[in-house]
DNA sequence: TGTACATCAGTGAACGCGCGTTCACTGATGTAC
DNA sequence: TGTACATCAGTGAACGCGCGTTCACTGATGTAC
């Protein structure tokens, strides 16, 4: 492991970069089920084998497109979080949320690939684990921050069961320091609830009933807000 | 259009209900993106080509089994809630969640199918509508009549804008009766959170996250419930 | 600085596969007189 | 009731396509002495 790269790894790592983009681009045009290595080939003017130099297999391509993607979300989410004054925790909420959203509707069959159905025959590697999980690490921290501050009132939610509280423990330990059961269970819900809607309105399920998507989604999320106590 | 079909209409009938049954199968088995017309026809012993008799297309057989879909989960949903007293809407609300839960468990590569992401290249017919909308109608009288009983307390959520009280003055006529703004706002919100969280289950984000998924699913439908004012 | 060898990127052909859809056809089932 | 004709289900071959992956190979780039 040499201390600088060498003029051919430089090369190498260019190169793999190039066929990423060039699969995120065809992703981004027709979804993961029609991503091909001999497309992306052709679009680079490489014979299909020579792809098989820098990713293994289909499969190996596609992760390195979830990772990207699970990466470039979080980025995104905590980027709008850093803006906001750290104590504007209802502000911080708004715009972590709507980067989501704002992601998603730019990069929609991303958005699919990490969210929607499983690619069928596609097993994840443990690689994706931590890029998984960055966004809700963002969304953690916004929790935590909030009732270190304070500004959480206890949810009238009903308390968790035992058994769940094992699964609390795990979850505070990683993302949500310090935050008691009765505010971590309802703040993965009010997480998993935007994702909801964020997948029903990308997914068409709000087709014929939803036309002010935006509005909507301001409203839905100051909703979901509630569920772990901050005010909206 | 004869009042009593004849002997070819039925076994017409028959057969093309064995090709849905088979394609379900497949789908069952290998998810929508690997359904084949071709696989259907060597499963019942036929031509590729003589399932073009009874589908005119493979879109128009994945339209059926989207169909056939959103009612299969529509009548699981709406016979938990039958079977509760009326007056029992926390109990309602529960068993039509529980029921939905249920339903896309066994029947995971069909949720996905209705609830994951879209299938490239294939565009819903206005058929599907109507199909789709049968659980949110199930949903939507559970939230009216706990309305009109007074059993729902007004959430202490946002006003929604006025944008969006033209949506809700649809969703209203549609399914949710004399449900005022404020309520119905939120209550779709939930119902957009509870296919959330199944939506996360199914599809893995809970993996390494949430162990005891029952325990956990039943806390934030109880969680949800509260965003329209429905105690739990 | 120059040569011999090892490493590696990229080529091109091939394997074996499956797909959706069309079309001219055979033969059975129904219908009208 | 019996015959002539129309309707329709199913056949089999074909078209044209794309895919992932393997493999023996050429030729360029780097490395060790």
């Amino acid at each position: 492991m040499p201390s600088r790269p060498s003029a051919r790894e430089r090369v190498r790592a260019e190169i793999t970069r190039e066929i990423a983009d060039a699969a995120r681009a065809q992703l981004a045009a027709d979804g993961a089920a029609a991503l091909s290595l001999r497309a992306v080939a052709r679009e680079l003017g490489m014979v299909s084998s020579a792809v098989y130099r820098y990713f293994a297999s289909r499969d190996e391509l596609l992760t390195a497109l979830i990772i990207d993607g699970y990466n470039a979300l979080g980025a995104a989410i905590e980027q709008a979080d850093a803006v906001r004054p750290r104590e504007d925790f209802t502000g911080r909420w708004q715009a972590a949320t709507g980067a989501a959203r704002d992601w998603a509707l730019a990069h929609p069959h991303e958005y699919a690939l990490l969210y929607g159905s499983p690619v069928p025959g596609y097993q994840a590697p443990a690689d994706t684990i931590v890029p998984a999980a960055r966004s809700a690490v963002v969304f953690g921290r916004l929790v935590a921050d909030a009732h270190a501050a304070g500004a959480l009132t206890a949810p009238a939610a009903p308390a968790p069961s035992a058994t769940l509280a094992t699964d609390l423990t795990q979850i505070r330990d990683a993302v949500m320091p310090a935050v008691p059961d009765e505010i971590a269970a309802p703040a993965v819900t009010a997480w998993a609830g935007v994702f909801g809607v964020i997948s029903f309105e990308l997914f068409g399920q709000f087709n014929n009933v939803i036309t002010d998507r935006a509005a909507y989604f301001a409203h839905a999320t100051a909703s979901l807000a509630r569920l772990f106590g901050l005010p909206t």
